[in-house]
DNA sequence: CGACTAGTTGAGGCCAGTCAATGTTGGTGG
DNA sequence: CCACCAACATTGACTGGCCTCAACTAGTCG
């Protein structure tokens, strides 16, 4: 069930990090049931009572998919033939405009599905990139389809699954319709820090694994403007930053800023 | 099955047009089966074949209801029953958050299906509200459910209408983070353009039916800035303007603004 | 007719972009 | 281990696009 064929995207132009690299598919990996993952609670936190769909649900990972730090996981206009749920690292989407100019749309954690704008297109409008070492699930569309056909409660994760997509999109539309490059950062670093939390790692230390020019194309802002901002953040004793590992010092300092008209 | 409780959301806090009034629901009109309808085409372009699943199309529309201009169609917080297919007129989608920030994030036309952001989450996320005179078709959830349970063809549809709103929503944000006003702008009216055109209207004369101060708000703009660009426009003779009266005068400008850095 | 909303246009200010120089970090090979 | 290089990051000076504030006009409705 590999792609049969790659479709030609025009040759890497990436904000960063994208070398031309060959694409690595399934590295043969064994599969395993998302019923003994401890992503589940995130990732797939639903229950399949009936026998015969239960089934379905232990096979729903065909294979997984090791990615190495700027590796491609799937091209805007490659066909779209799964999904995929992140289990270790972390990955950036970019959406390619026709004119050429391109965005980070998202950035993915651990037990996050990612592919899903492709689900009525049969292709991928967007590019995935992992952003640093990074391990995936393959959950090809057929499997998907076949247990949502079976099971009302997949079938409510899946339509979650989509229209949280939504939600997602329409909120970042409202912060870089309506928010100041600061209140943008502010958001993004809380945003950040509540999902790092919602994982069991630290709210208020992590690491960036994204560029400055990365986060600023995420935040519409260039890179100059996200430095700026970090640096003038940590003078006021928000943050502290040393590169890419930030501390986040002043929680409430920050959101009052989101407050701030 | 009408909605049992009307949450309360605060007192009306909307960009303009949306005076308190009683929230209008089925004004009674019989239902009618998508099968006959004129929009079926852009709106529910599949065929049903197994008879069953055919009698579940046919009674797919529970009620039709009737909007005045700024009547609101749905709430944030409201409880999600069911999608709306606009038969006549135009609806604004409006996101709000948190702070109380606003922005217009949808602009829908005749055949347009909205509400989907709440289709995973029992709530609405967002605000629709007519902006003329609309009419537009009740889908109960419930048996969107049971369709699409039974035929394949009509969740392929459901996928795409869902895949097809995130795409919508990136590109709303690939635009906000990326293009200059002027460029916004433009895009807007082309984009408007190939609707109308897509519909059988006329794709170079028509009417806006959102204030400067909703254009704005959709694009990310002050109201000044877009009536600003309107008469500039004029000026350079890409379009010819009259109040809400627009004229496209030469297309492919508008597009070369599109292509400029 | 007055009150109100929508739209236009001008003057000035500020936020973020642009251009440019310099510093820092991490990976590679001698 | 260190030298070197490229990618990443920081900081400054300047510019300009869009916002803000404000005045005025046009149309609408009671």
């Amino acid at each position: 069930m590999h792609t049969s064929a790659i479709p030609t995207t025009s040759p890497e132009r990436t904000v960063t990090a994208t070398r031309p690299r060959p694409i690595l598919r399934d590295v043969g990996r064994e599969a395993q049931s998302c019923l003994g993952c401890s992503l589940r609670r995130i990732c797939m936190p639903i229950d399949v009572a009936d026998p015969e769909a239960k089934v379905l649900f232990e096979k729903l990972v065909a294979s997984r998919i090791r990615l190495r730090k700027g590796d491609v996981l799937f091209r805007a206009g490659e066909r779209f033939t799964a999904l995929y749920a992140i289990r270790v690292g972390s990955c950036k989407t970019v959406a390619l405009a026709d004119d050429g100019d391109e965005q980070v749309t998202g950035l993915h954690l651990p037990g996050e599905i990612i592919g899903v704008e492709g689900i009525g297109n049969d292709v991928h409008v967007a590019q995935a990139v992992a952003l640093e070492d990074t391990e995936v699930c393959v959950l090809p569309f057929e499997r998907i389809e076949a247990l949502a056909q079976r099971d009302t409660g997949f079938r409510r994760r899946l339509y979650r699954l989509l229209s949280s997509a939504i939600v997602r999109e329409r909120s970042l539309s409202l912060m870089l319709g309506t928010m100041r490059a600061e209140q943008r950062l502010a958001s993004f670093l809380l945003d950040l820090s509540s999902r790092y939390q919602m994982r069991g790692y630290s709210s208020t230390d992590f690491v960036l694994r994204m560029t400055r020019e990365e986060i600023g194309s995420h935040l519409g802002l260039k890179l100059e403007t996200v430095s700026r901002l970090f640096s003038r953040f940590a003078e006021e004793g928000l943050i502290e930053v040393q590169g890419r590992v930030i501390k986040l010092c002043d929680r409430i300092g920050l959101q009052h800023l989101l407050a701030a008209s």
